[in-house]
DNA sequence: GGTTACCGGGGTTACGGT
């Protein structure tokens, strides 16, 4: 008969936790923990990305113990040869392991300061014997070590816990073994077929349609599957069923969008999967607050077809054997360039090439509508475009970087017009109002011929200019911390135009911020105004992305706050550009705001750089009557934006969405000594 | 100072959406 434990021995040693309490959330993530507990499950070391390897256990105790689920995994990061090798039924002493919220379940993983001590269980004496004699030895040094009291309980543990719900020896031993067998699962939904089971990185490519019991997400990686669903692409032909305005004028083109409806905004053709996910993974879904153009990794999808017998779906059910709560769906972090998911780096890049071929088919559509369409005349308006494959600018403007570069040594005659070099010299000059005007087509609607306008064009200028105004004033903050998009995570990401609202952008924090890019905007009217013009000057804001800025002012972006060299610098280049405006900016500016002060008005329009009468930046700042800054030739190029838009007659770019004329500069540099 | 990682096996609920 084994001996009754002590009250001593039967208490819980101070300073340690039960699994229970840990459980029961009664300490924050992040506490260093002292637990005791019984080993119910291993899986083996494995190497990890770092240098550590990594294993788990899995430990209950007698609080936990009428509960089979109510174990903890101690997550274990070290060298390979410090891993430490516990057997079925070993009691495990740790102290200051850190609590964790991993795949949105509690465990334990390692800490600098984290002591593992493994009694073996064959060894362990019956209370009230301590079990000191049982201690296995320490592959590495350790800090904190158990006394008198922690080896008595562990005794009283070990002997007086229940055991009935530990797997066999042969079953730990399986699953030890199994722990390290690793097949691939993963598939392109490409490669999914019925009845198997995989994993999968995929977008949601549509909003959650939440049930309550269970949520549908429909996904795409960018391949096609023959068994997907098919999306037909509307595209130009859905105005058909939209009307026209009294005066022929339809207010909205669909441009890679669907009309009103808000439906299904891509991506179309087969490359589409519904997937069904039934608890836990709703909750998760929901806590997340996964949405459209969320990237998750959908582990043990099963694939099969639905009810329609037609299209291949996923279903994303619990994990019937799992020891815990498992999580099957776990977002992607697209803001990693560090050390990008492969998989995720793949699909990223599908989807940015499926982007491409859309937009250069859709703009395929538009050249040959208006080449049918339009008369001769209307060309001459639209500016006559320098090129009109969007493709093309990128490389315009690296050549135009790489020629500052070249000529950045080089002597510069100090004549007004000889400050500011453009790229195609030899093209037409453009007016203001010519850019502004906006392009139309011809097209038939339900029989009837209308005219169309079109939210904007693809279209580069040249045009000569001077600044008469710019955004944000204060010139620190020309550059802003870089904004994360999807498509960095790719090496050879491209730079992209200025959007006023971007879908899909980390936020970056100024302080954390590791690189920064230029991103401003420039008031511009003609240096010459046609005679109409000249009573009231027509003027335009210019995007200037970093690409543009890095060209324009051969500096390059980065935290001008802390960077008073870089400031100097842009302060001069820009002072060759626009000469005193930023000083009678300024001037005016303090003029305003004690004007303001006078008046209790400090509310200010947003910055804004579009021709769009409720959201440019009407008020001038500056007068331009004040202004005596240099003429120059720049390249201007149009391109369009999506904007948030509520009223769904003027949502013209999908579901609450608008496309908002842009205009951008490119291919300006300015000389200097 | 505090990341790294998350086995196997064989699938019901629900009935919508394109």
């Amino acid at each position: 008969m084994a001996p009754l434990p002590n009250k001593r021995q039967n208490l819980l040693p101070s300073g340690f936790i039960s699994v229970r309490e840990i459980l029961d959330h009664k300490r924050g993530v992040g506490n260093l923990l002292n637990v005791i507990g019984v080993v119910k499950d291993f899986r083996a070391p494995v190497p990890t990305r770092r240098s550590d390897w990594k294993c788990e256990i899995r430990l209950y105790d007698n609080s936990a113990e009428d509960d089979s689920s109510n174990s903890l995994a101690i997550n274990i990061f070290r060298p390979e040869n410090e891993m430490p090798n516990p057997r079925l039924g070993d009691v495990i002493v740790l102290y200051h392991a850190k609590l964790q919220s991993h795949a949105e379940t509690l465990s334990l993983v390692t800490h600098w300061t984290t002591d593992i001590y493994i009694y073996a269980a064959n060894q362990i004496p019956r209370p009230p014997e301590g079990a000191k004699e049982a201690l296995r030895p320490q592959p590495r040094k350790t800090t904190q070590s158990p006394g008198q009291v922690v080896h008595e309980y562990v005794s009283f543990l070990y002997h007086c816990i229940d055991k009935s719900n530990l797997p066999t020896e042969a079953e730990f031993q399986d699953m030890k073994v199994k722990s390290t067998i690793v097949t691939e699962k993963f598939k392109q939904l490409k490669d999914v077929r019925d009845g198997i089971f995989a994993d999968v990185v995929v977008q949601l490519v549509k909003q959650p349609y939440d049930t309550g019991d269970k949520i549908t997400l429909w996904v795409s990686d960018f391949t096609e599957n023959d068994s997907f669903f098919h999306f037909v692409y509307t595209g130009l032909g859905a105005f058909a069923g939209q009307s026209a305005d009294p005066e022929g004028h339809l207010a909205t083109l669909p441009f890679g969008a669907d009309p009103g409806t808000g439906e299904w905004k891509g991506p179309f053709g087969k490359r589409s999967m519904q997937v069904t996910c039934f608890d836990p993974h709703t909750t998760v879904i929901r806590e997340r607050g996964l949405s459209t153009g969320s990237w998750v990794m959908l582990r043990n999808l099963q694939i099969k077809y639905g009810r329609n017998a037609a299209n291949l779906e996923g279903f994303l059910r619990e994990d019937r054997w799992a020891s815990s709560l498992k999580i099957n769906i776990v977002q992607m972090d697209v803001t990693d360039t560090e050390s990008p998911d492969p998989h995720l780096k793949e699909a990223v890049r599908r989807k940015r090439e499926y982007e491409r071929e859309k937009k250069d088919q859709v703009q395929g559509i538009f050249n040959a509508a208006m080449a049918g369409k339009k008369r001769k005349s209307d060309m001459a308006e639209m500016g006559l475009p320098l090129s009109d494959k969007p493709k093309k600018k990128n490389k315009n403007r690296s050549k135009a970087r790489k020629r500052a570069a070249e000529q950045k040594s080089s002597s510069v005659v100090s004549t007004a017009y000889s400050e500011v070099k453009c790229e195609y010299d030899n093209k037409p000059i453009s007016t203001i109002g010519d850019i502004l005007d906006p392009v139309y087509i011809q097209t038939d609607v339900n029989g009837n011929q209308v005219k169309l306008q079109l939210p904007f064009v693809n279209v580069n200028y040249r045009a000569n200019v001077r600044v008469v105004n710019f955004m944000p004033p204060d010139l620190e903050d020309f550059a802003q911390p870089k904004k994360l998009t999807e498509y960095d995570i790719l090496s050879d990401s491209e730079e992209s135009d200025i959007e006023l609202v971007s879908e899909g952008e980390a936020m970056v924090d100024r302080a954390t911020a590791r690189e920064w890019e230029w991103r401003f905007f420039l008031e511009l009217e003609d240096a010459n105004p046609p005679e109409d013009d000249r009573e009231k000057k027509k003027t335009l804001w210019v995007a200037v992305n970093n690409l543009s800025a890095q060209c324009l002012l051969s500096l390059d972006a980065s935290d001008l706050q802390q960077d008073e060299k870089n400031l100097e610098a842009l302060r001069q280049r820009l002072f060759l550009l626009w000469g005193e405006l930023e000083e009678k900016k300024s001037l005016e500016e303090d003029r305003k705001y004690q004007a303001a002060l006078a008046n209790r008005e400090l509310n200010r329009p947003p910055p804004n750089s579009s021709d769009d009468e409720s959201g440019s930046p009407q008020k001038q700042d500056v007068e331009p009557s004040q202004i005596s800054n240099r003429p120059f030739t720049c390249c201007i190029h149009q391109y369009g934006v999506q904007v948030p838009e509520e009223n769904p007659l003027k949502a013209d770019a999908g579901e609450g969405k608008r496309w908002q004329r842009m205009f951008g500069l490119f291919g300006t540099r300015i000389a200097y000594n």
